[in-house]
DNA sequence: GCGTTTATGTTATGTCATAACATGTCACGC
DNA sequence: GCGTGACATGTTATGACATAACATAAACGC
């Protein structure tokens, strides 16, 4: 199922990039990760990340469940939330809560809190480590003796190019 | 339409507290604010901040709708919501999108970017400052050209007590 | 091969949120 | 006092997001 059917969409990219690399490339170590942990990439979640990694943008549920029923899967709701679930259990796609949409990671593996910034304006969205927010949650929680096992980090604004335009 | 009819609903306190004060002090410091600010704390949005301080804890929008209608008010979804987006607007109150709920600031008219740590266990939610989450946003921010003017950091984990009992 | 586990498909429903328009209220200038 | 414009509230209707529960099928260990 590697079918080239999803075009790079318009505008939106979360930086920039080569694009025949990230995709490929994401795919490649995405399912090796999967592999080396026992988790299994069937032909659904792979689907569903490619969708993710080709839009180059969040993406919300039903959207991918529409290009997922046209690749021949399912067309019921659970069918892409299931997989979207997969995918951020294993730290291959991020959920933006904010926006209720979903990315796919651009650096799986590595350290895993990233911190999304939405544009209220073109509605792009950028990740960008964030080592240092990460740290800060963690001393605070420690502080209240929380254990955290999950977190998410977003903000909403304007990117460099909205800013310029709609400030 | 300040009725005693909201008991301090079980468990879940954001951290231990006088009831009696830190209802009726945030009230009276939110009025001031929002007088000060020219906006209006009419009797649906003091009633609904009411609501979410009495409640300690965060509450979901129909249910405090419910709590509306129960007062006398209106009865549909957008008077639940527009009170509350203006008590966020204000920064009387935040949402907590990971459980798609909102609960009253308990520091009203002071730096605004809490953290929030939700229990997967128990459902409490405690809100500590984060400055220095906020700052570690604000430099990751400026590396990209992003100006912010929104943000929610949100950890999911156990909190001290349902550490003990769950892990 | 056979039973157990894991994944997928499907039906149905629940929950959260907002668009659009009608009605009401209040402050202000005249 | 009375029109008028701005803002707030009420109401109808619908849209968007998400999951429970069960049926079927594929994969995996033995």
């Amino acid at each position: 199922m590697s079918s080239p059917d999803v075009q790079p969409e318009p505008g939106l990219a979360l930086e920039a990039h080569n694009h025949a690399d990230c995709c490929g490339g994401v795919l490649a170590r995405a399912e090796a990760l999967a592999v080396s942990r026992g988790a299994r990439l069937t032909p659904v979640r792979r689907r569903t990340l490619e969708i993710l990694l080709r839009s180059h943008r969040a993406v919300g549920a039903y959207e991918v469940l529409e290009k997922l029923s046209e690749s021949g899967f399912g067309n019921q709701p659970p069918v892409a939330y299931r997989a979207l679930d997969f995918l951020v259990d294993q730290g291959l796609a991020h959920r933006i809560r904010r926006i209720n949409a979903f990315a796919a990671c651009m650096h799986p593996g590595h350290q895993h809190t990233p911190a999304f910034f939405i544009c209220r304006n073109c509605g792009s969205v950028a990740e960008a480590p964030a080592e240092a927010v990460r740290n800060a949650m963690m001393s605070a929680a420690s502080g209240i003796g929380f254990s955290i096992e999950r977190m998410n980090v977003e903000a909403l604004g304007l990117c460099p190019a909205c800013e310029g335009a709609d400030a």
